[in-house]
DNA sequence: AGCCTAAGTCATCAGGCGATGACATCGACT
DNA sequence: AGTCGATGTCATCGCCTGATGACTTAGGCT
């Protein structure tokens, strides 16, 4: 843009694309984060989203792609994992995944999409952890707890809750770990 | 309708409309009912929401009206209150105020009835059994729970989480209660 | 220098939304 | 019976959304 040398770069746009689309989709849901305020963001004309990726979908589903990482990732039993999904989500908020555990989207490609890598990233690694600590329905329990994780992120950023929003990653992360590992199987779990 | 008695019956009317727009509400939120489908499922023109509530968000108001008690309800750590909570949820959806907690409405009166209704009906009285209780933090905590099981609700209903949905109001109210217990101060808690 | 394709701009479309007001009709009342 | 307000129907408005295609322009190439 301010750059005279490079007024006209591909790549440059589809970076910024992805960057603001990330951005607006962490903060909105897919629903909620519309092409024109995306590219606005980005600094370009929104008609760019259809060339370079298709449409709303599949930049959504880019954007998922861009952030992936290769293999399964720990779960959210893992006291550093957790602080690093708090941190990331106070940071930048909810992240566009958590929010397919919610609201289905519109699309139903982004919604497949989302739909798998929540799987993969979150509630398997923990159903697997808590499979392997013994606790019965580790399914239902890792999505549940994949659930009220997500519940706590969104939450947070939602307005409606100011003291949840008021804490920081720490505390957020401390009381979110205490939550979770109300699931797994104890000596005092007074229920089972 | 097919009541040939009672042809015209603004009574009914508003009454179906009503009742139609707690099922929408509560299956998919303010934002994704829309008038149309609230009239269609009430077998009434949607313009009659216009006259007798004024539009969408008036007529949110009014279920949220029609549904509240007078006084302020036991917390959710009170086993029966939460059985009864979960229960409802699972016949009916997650619930029009439910929503509220996670996804700011786009009419800033629904969305400000919610807030206080939220608060009045689930935050506040957990945040004083917390303080009875003596945890610290109270309200924070109190708005993390209130999330948490929001998000389980909610996501109970998205279909992204098959084996959460397929937990029954026994079940689901059952290891929710672990949760929430997980917040309330204990001999064996771990990390306080 | 001139060309030609990639890159970017713009106007516009179709569909869905909430809202509105003109119109039709019922039915209670005098 | 006739009137008139209450009730219900319908067409349409204005707005926003994602998408599309014609058009313009930049800039590397020969």
């Amino acid at each position: 843009m301010t750059d005279p040398t490079r007024r006209r770069d591909a790549g440059r746009t589809r970076a910024a694309l992805l960057n603001a689309a990330a951005e607006l989709f962490a903060e909105r849901g897919f629903a909620h984060a519309t092409i024109r305020d995306i590219g606005e963001r980005a600094g370009v004309d929104s008609a760019m989203i259809a060339r370079y990726f298709g449409g709303k979908a599949q930049l959504y589903v880019a954007v998922l792609q861009k952030e992936q990482g290769t293999g399964e990732p720990p779960d959210l039993l893992d006291g550093e994992r957790l602080r690093h999904v708090v941190e990331r989500a106070v940071r930048q908020g909810a992240g566009p995944l958590y929010h397919s555990a919610l609201h289905a989207h519109d699309d139903p490609r982004a919604d497949e999409f989302s739909r798998r890598e929540l799987h993969r990233r979150i509630v398997t690694p923990l159903a697997r952890r808590l499979a392997a600590d013994g606790a019965d329905r580790p399914q239902a329990r890792a999505e549940l707890l994949t659930a009220a994780v997500v519940g706590v992120l969104i939450g947070r950023s939602s307005g409606t809750l100011p003291a949840l929003t008021a804490l920081d990653a720490d505390e957020l992360a401390g009381l979110l770990a205490q939550v979770l590992s109300a699931m797994e199987p104890r000596e005092c779990s007074r229920r089972f």
